[in-house]
DNA sequence: ATGCCGGGCGAAGCCCGA
């Protein structure tokens, strides 16, 4: 089973890119963060006709988040517990289907967190400990589940180009990267550095200042996998010809694959 | 680089992202 995730910075904008790739490269499920629109407005039924089925967690303007999988998608829950009045939508989770066997996959889309120190700082923070106790949560069930997508974090100095230009940034800061590894830290294993333990790959290229071209990154999008799901981790893939096609998203994919 | 690009919204210019 390979699972994708990727913020698509606008579905709208970027769905011909998006589309293309999927029909290309057929991943089983597929985490979609920052789809910019409201649930209705997602293109379901264009992905359904690429056997697709879609769970829908959308919000105007900012945020969404999507999960798309061949098969049958049960168990859909969106949103975090410990924050009634949160509006923003960064978070979605559902059992899906490989050869029988079930996964639970989460797409998330943790806060940037900028300015810091702030209060877009404290909500990402506070977002952090949410998700914790989500994993937590998870883990009692001792199943295979995956929590992937935009975490907003760089977990260390291999991850970024310009550590220079991160020292105060929220993406960095102390809080941040000891937030991840707490979570990390209960027992979940980041798939592509278990796997690539040296290897120099980013996730993100800044729009600005020629970032693409001078390879200036940074790696922010990951798969935390439960130990269940770790046991059949084979394989864990940054697709970074995506950031060169023309009118790019600043992400490109990150696939893992499961044993099925 | 407290935003250089790019998207949303909405029809100019501001908000937001990382």
């Amino acid at each position: 089973m390979r699972i994708w995730t990727w913020n698509v910075n606008s579905i709208k904008a970027h769905f011909e890119q998006v589309s293309e790739w999927l029909k290309v490269e057929k991943p089983d499920v597929v985490c979609l963060q920052e789809i910019k629109c409201e649930t209705p407005n997602f293109p379901a039924a264009a992905f359904e006709e690429m056997g697709y089925s879609c769970a829908v967690h959308g919000q105007k303007t900012y945020n969404g988040v999507a999960l798309l999988a061949r098969g049958k998608i049960e168990n859909v829950a969106t949103g975090l517990a410990g924050d009634e009045a949160d509006e923003q939508a960064r978070f979605i989770s559902a059992t899906v289907f490989g050869n029988g066997r079930p996964v639970t996959v989460a797409s998330l889309y943790l806060p940037n967190g900028n300015p810091a120190p702030g209060p877009k700082y404290d909500y990402k923070l506070a977002w952090m400990k949410r998700l914790k106790a989500k994993a937590q949560e998870l883990l009692a069930t001792e199943e295979a589940f995956v929590l992937t997508g935009d975490y907003n974090v760089i977990p260390a100095l291999a991850d970024m180009k310009r550590p220079e230009a991160w020292v105060n940034d929220a993406l960095w800061l102390a809080q941040s990267r000891a937030a991840f590894q707490e979570i990390e830290n209960l027992g979940l294993t980041e798939a592509f550095r278990a796997l690539h333990p040296n290897e120099v790959a980013y996730s993100f290229w800044d729009y600005q200042a020629g970032a693409w071209p001078k390879n200036n990154g940074i790696r922010i999008d990951h798969a935390l996998l439960s130990p269940q799901a770790a046991d059949r981790l084979i394989a864990a893939r940054i697709h970074r010809d995506a950031r060169g096609h023309e009118k790019p998203s600043d992400h490109v994919p990150v696939e893992i694959e499961l044993v099925d």
